[in-house]
Order: structure tokens, then sequence, then C-alpha cells
DNA sequence: AATAAAAGTAACCTGAAGTTAACTTTTATA
DNA sequence: TATAAAAGTTAACTTCAGGTTACTTTTATT
């Protein structure tokens, strides 16, 4: 049975974002896909070689779900902000590739280069960037006053990130993870509608 | 000549810190105690056993120069209040054995019980546990007047925590990241000022 | 200074993980 | 359908890290 290439690269990342680079077994990978770890040298020359190519795979798929979001429509209120904001925090926190991308870029950041630009680009970069460009949208229709959009999104989007994290470590604690995050979009609406 | 062991759980963190626990050798620390691998069983039973008393160092350090600044001085002035902000983010960020431990803190959270309850601690708990402490002794001075200092602390120093790992990451770019996180306070500062 | 405990060394053992080779089965295409 | 390429299997190999043992050196104490 012909084994296919992301099904590889999602067991690579599976292993790999549990265990870790050097805890991760070539074994634990192929026993995933039901198969000889043997087999898995038909499709990548080694350990390395696997690792590095679920790296593209990870990126691709970053920009195909998360990056795209640039072409995102800016909100015409801010009830419509909140909604937009909840509805991206939700996919964040249970999409199954992101949670273990995540993972995979804390573990591993400071010993790939590549992971160390992914976790930048990732944590704060493209969130950053996102959220500058809804102030701005959201300051041109009037809804909200700003002279420095880019200070606004970063301590907008922090705290939301450090509470991501944190329910990576602790997720039965989601619920009131959660609540905190509510309440730290309510208060920063109120503090800037108008 | 007798190796301390101070010494010996110094180099352990180094190594542990630097290559994660599964990367990092037995033969890397005693090598950094210019002893033979041997002679470090002479000490602890194994490496699981350096690991763990590597910890409990780790949280005696933490609990020595950061959960001591429990009884830290209430800020009398806007002035002071970001001095001593400054500070200590500056000690956060140059201490080498706090580095080292935030690094372990990111790399192991996920595969060491303990290691995820001090991430969570420090990272969020302490840290905000004490900007509550300081917001609520403003806001008894009168500098403050805020309803919610636990979210006013949450949402303070979750921006400061974001940088703080990025420059982990990016040591080289220490000057920007200290440029936004000035920025941060002295939005903060400005907006609650009365 | 004698001597026992503590600290260190060198050599070896063992198991495990990455890798390779030889061979078989499956898949696809001329 | 013949046949070659792709995918898979078993088993061996290589390397290396954690751990052990027997022995030596250092340190400290009476």
């Amino acid at each position: 049975m012909k084994t296919n290439k992301d099904e590889i690269l999602n067991a690579a990342l599976s292993v790999f974002s549990e265990k870790g680079y050097e805890g991760a077994l070539l074994r634990d990978i192929s026993a995933a896909l039901k198969i000889t770890k043997s087999a898995l040298y038909k499709h990548y020359e080694g350990k390395e070689a696997l690792w590095n190519s679920m790296i593209d795979y990870v990126e691709q798929y970053y920009s195909e779900h998360i990056g795209c979001v640039c072409d995102i429509p800016i909100p015409n209120s801010w009830n419509e902000f909140q909604m937009l904001s909840l509805k991206q925090i939700d996919f964040t926190l249970h999409d199954e590739t992101v949670r273990r991308v995540r993972r995979l870029l804390m573990t591993e950041q400071f010993r790939s280069e590549r992971m160390s630009d992914l976790a930048t680009k990732h944590f704060i970069t493209d969130i950053e960037a996102l959220y500058t460009k809804i102030f701005v949208g959201m300051t041109e229709k009037g809804i909200l006053k700003c002279s420095e959009p880019e200070l606004l999104a970063f301590e907008y989007t922090a705290p939301i990130t450090v509470m991501i994290h944190l329910c990576d470590r602790e997720p039965d604690k989601e619920t009131q993870i959660m609540n905190k995050i509510k309440a730290h979009i309510k208060r920063f609406s109120q503090e800037h509608k108008n």
C-alpha cells in the first residue's frame, strides 16, 4: 500500500511535536504509518531530511491557513471585531496541526534557525501585521481613533498570545483562560470604542 | 580536586539549557567540569537524578532572585514605576542563569510536569501577582485609579513577556525590542496616570 | 603521619537508534 | 500481461550514550 507523502509528514509532525527532534524515533514515526522504519528510507534520506521536509510542510500549512488571513475583512463594528478575534483564537486553539506546530516552535526554536524564524513570524510578526491592518482599517471607518496602530496591535495581541501558550501547557484550564482573554478583549474594546 | 555541588548543577544547567534533556550528554557536562563522566556518578545516580537536582537548584535560584521581589517597594510616582520595571527587565534579560532557566522552561515544558508548572509560575503567575500588588499599592497612594488590578497587571506584563521571549531568540535585536518595550511602558503610563 | 572516606580515572558492557543491504511484494505502465 | 520502478520487509551493521566495575588519587580527620 503506497504511503502518501502527506501521511508521512503528518506522522513526522505528530511525533516530532510530541517528543522533540532528539526524542523522536524513526521507529515511532514509521509505527504511526504502520510500516517499518526501513521503509522510511525509501522516501527520505534520513531523520534530518525528514525533519527538513516536515518544516517545509509546516510552512506551507501555515501560509495556507494563517498567512492567508491577510485578505481578512475589516470589521464594521466593535462587536464584529470581537467576533473575528474570538473566531481566530478558537481556530488557533483547536486546530490539531496548528497546535502541533506551536509546540514544535516552542521546543525547537533554539536548536533550529528555521524554527526560530518561524517562531518569531508565527508568534509575533504576522499577528501584529494583521491587527495593525485591522486597526488602520477601523480607524479609516471611524470606529477607532488611534495614532499608533502598530503599538496598539502589539498591546492587543501579546496578552492573547501569552494565554494561548498557557492553554497549550494546561488545556484543562481552557475555560478560565478564555474568560481572561474575553475580559481583555472587552476591556480593550471599551477603552477604544468611539 | 573536589568538585562543588553548585559547580555541577551549574554545568548541568548550562548543558541542559543549551541542548535540552535528550540532547544533553553526560560527557558534555563532565567535560565542562573537567572530570570524566564516571566521576559524575559519585555525585548523582544518573542523568535523571542530575536533572531533578538541577530543577531543585533552579527553583531555589528563582525564589532567591525573583520570588523574593514580593517585598518590593511600591513606587511613589509613574517615573519610579518605569524605573522599577526597566530595572527588572534588565536583570531578567541579562542574568545568565535566569536566561538559561527561561530557555529550559521553553524547550522542556511539555516533557516535564515540574517544568510546565515552573513555566506557568515564572512566565505568568508570579509576575502578574507582583504587578497586581504594585497596582493596588499605587491605587492606594492615589497615583493610579483602577478597578481591576489583576486585569491591568495581565495587560501590562504580557507584552513585556512576549518581547523577552523574542529577545531570547534574537539577542542581536535587543535595542529595537527594548524600544518597543519602552513605548509600551510609556503609553501605559500616560494612559493611566492621574 | 596513618588511614578511611570521598573523588577521580580507565576500560568495559549493554541497549538502542540511525543507517544499510539483500530480498520480496505491490503498483503502474508499455 | 510482462516487466520495471516504487514501496515494503527482515536482518544485520555501526555508532554512541548511559551505566558499571575495579582500581588509583586526593582530602580530611584522628
